[in-house]
RNA sequence: GGGGGUGUAACUCAGCGGUAGAGUAUCUGCCUUUUAAGCAGAGAGUCGACGGUUCAAAUCCGUCCACCCUCACCA
């Protein structure tokens, strides 16, 4: 503690000296001619024409010596080496320079050259403070080897990187570019939906009710209203309440809050995109997923496939589909498709699984597919046909009332997404709904709860409606090649320090 | 919640019963084309927190905290 303290007070002295010298350490303003980048990319322009140029950017090497001194300097487009001569610059402004410190923000007005070594370069006329650095930049260094950077001391505490993500932006250049990737797949998610004619639109994420999944909520209060709210768990109810009043392409991106465990695929404030058609079933929604995936892989990775580790995961249309029973069959011989409470629980005895005694068998074939098939899901797939009993919101097969018309996507052994054909009918809704309060009295914190406005918005009529829900943050690991949520979200939740 | 791991200087790490170490960063000196600049020197630490064992604890034991991995729970 002393010691940094020492450092920041070494830092303070060169402040306060800049100000005896009439000079301000925060200015108001500042001059920029180009990006660095812009300056790469046209190198020998700039040094035949002996441009005066003027970039700006922060310190993050610098090497003196003596009456001269070289430092780099980065942008948001790149970096570049800056020389600075004390003939050339002048005594008093060559006093500010050797103030400068690491993590400063400077402007340098110069022109461009190349140095004996090769190196393109900016030879300073003048330096200029924009920002000083007060607490010392933990130092990264680099070294070109064989063409590869080579990284010394990299800023690599996971825990600091996460809670000074600021830090881990600015020493590790390729966080950055997963943050920029994010951006990038977000923005062709909406130009994939945008030109199928798709509203985007924002429902409220405090609720007086909440409801769409199978959560428990994060709860809070508004003092004038004197109510108590949820933050949401799902965008689905209010975005069907659009479809009912005659929006029939819509889709939401934001954030869902689910007052739950957390490990490398789950956030407890987390984003989804839900996507409702009207005049549309599961089928579709399976079609749209197929071409907003691959849609994403060309735009941006030029390719039908991802690499993740070894495996290769293809796009390609179409991906696998299979019943979520017929899965279970295939990979264990069990055939679950009588939903016969005894047996199943005979064969999860045979397996030596643990029994939730309150489950019905809908909940148990499900136990068993993400037990025996999940992990084993590699390539694109979709899982069609859930059980109606864990599936509230999904409207039954016609040929067969214990099994909805719901699938979701599975990629590399893990969910990715959720779709149905959306229940429209009010009165088994309402069913449903109770059914679910029936399971929440029976103990189960996570069962839905019953809304009557949008049973009441059902019974207005809604049309045949399918919908989609995909799990952001998930897609985003999968299509940047990284196992924890937490590398994907800017500031992920952690537990306060002290 | 169970199991395993990690926590030492601003950063990256070594040390694992006997006076707290290295590299980088910082400071001082020398140095007008360096690039992980160099050379010489210096300063910098409640060894995550609290207890215990011991003549002696960063080191052994216990409790707690944070983070990571894993299983369970959960989408």
């Amino acid at each position: 503690m002393e010691n940094i303290n020492q450092l920041i007070g070494i830092k303070k002295q060169k402040l306060q000296k800049m100000k005896e010298m009439n000079v301000n350490p925060f200015p108001n303003r500042c001059e920029r001619t180009h990006y660095i980048s812009e300056l790469l990319e046209k190198q020998e322009n700039f040094i035949e024409n002996e441009e005066k140029i003027i970039v700006v950017g922060r310190l993050n090497a610098m090497r003196r010596q003596g009456k001269v001194g070289f430092a780099n300097i980065t942008d948001n487009s790149d970096k570049i080496q800056i020389f600075v001569r004390k003939d050339t610059i002048g005594e008093d402004n060559y006093e500010i320079f050797k103030l400068f410190d690491l993590g400063d923000f400077v402007q340098i007005d110069g022109t461009c050259f190349k140095t004996k070594v090769g190196e393109f370069s900016i030879r300073a006329e003048k330096v200029t403070i924009l920002s000083k650095s007060l607490k010392p930049l933990p130092t990264v260094k680099e070294k070109i080897v064989d063409g590869r950077k080579q990284q010394y001391d990299k800023f690599s505490n996971i825990e600091l990187r996460y809670r000074k993500r600021y830090l881990d932006l600015l020493l590790n250049p390729e966080v950055k570019d997963t943050f920029i990737l994010r951006a990038n797949i977000i923005r062709e998610i909406r130009n994939f939906l945008d030109a199928k004619n798709y509203i985007e639109v924002e429902t409220p994420i405090m609720q007086s009710l909440y409801g769409g999944a199978n959560a428990r909520p994060f709860s809070t209060h508004h003092n004038t209203l004197n109510i108590d709210l949820y933050l949401r768990i799902a965008l689905e109810l209010y975005l069907k309440r659009l479809i009912v009043g005659g929006m029939e392409r819509v889709y939401e991106i934001g954030k869902n809050f689910r007052n739950e465990g957390m490990d490398r695929t789950h956030n407890p404030e987390f984003s989804m995109i839900e996507l409702y058609q009207a005049f549309a079933d599961y089928n579709d929604m399976m079609k749209i997923t197929e071409d907003m995936f691959l849609h994403i892989a060309n735009t941006i990775f030029k390719s039908d496939a991802v690499k993740i580790g070894e495996t290769e995961i293809s796009f390609q249309k179409p991906w696998l589909r299979a019943s979520m029973i017929d899965l279970i069959k295939d990979e264990t011989g069990f055939d679950a498709s009588d939903f016969d409470l005894t047996k199943i629980r005979n064969f999860f005895q045979k397996h030596k699984l643990e029994i939730d005694e309150k489950a019905g068998p809908g909940k148990l074939i499900e136990e068993l597919f993400e037990h025996f098939v999940e992990p084993k899901l590699i390539q694109p797939t979709f899982v069609t046909d859930f059980p109606k009993e864990i599936s509230p919101l999904a409207k039954e097969k016609p040929e067969n009332p214990l099994l909805t018309e719901r699938f979701e996507i599975f990629i590399n052994g893990n969910e990715y997404g959720n779709a149905f054909t959306e229940l429209n009918d009010p009165i088994d809704q309402r069913e449903r709904l109770e059914a679910q309060v029936k399971l929440r009295e029976m103990g189960d914190t996570e069962a839905n709860v019953v809304d009557e406005d949008f049973l009441e918005a059902l019974e207005y009529g809604m049309p045949p409606t399918g919908g989609l829900g995909i799990g952001i943050d998930r897609l985003v690991m999968l299509f940047t090649n990284n196992t924890s949520i937490k590398e994907v979200i800017l500031f992920p939740q952690m537990k306060p320090e002290e």
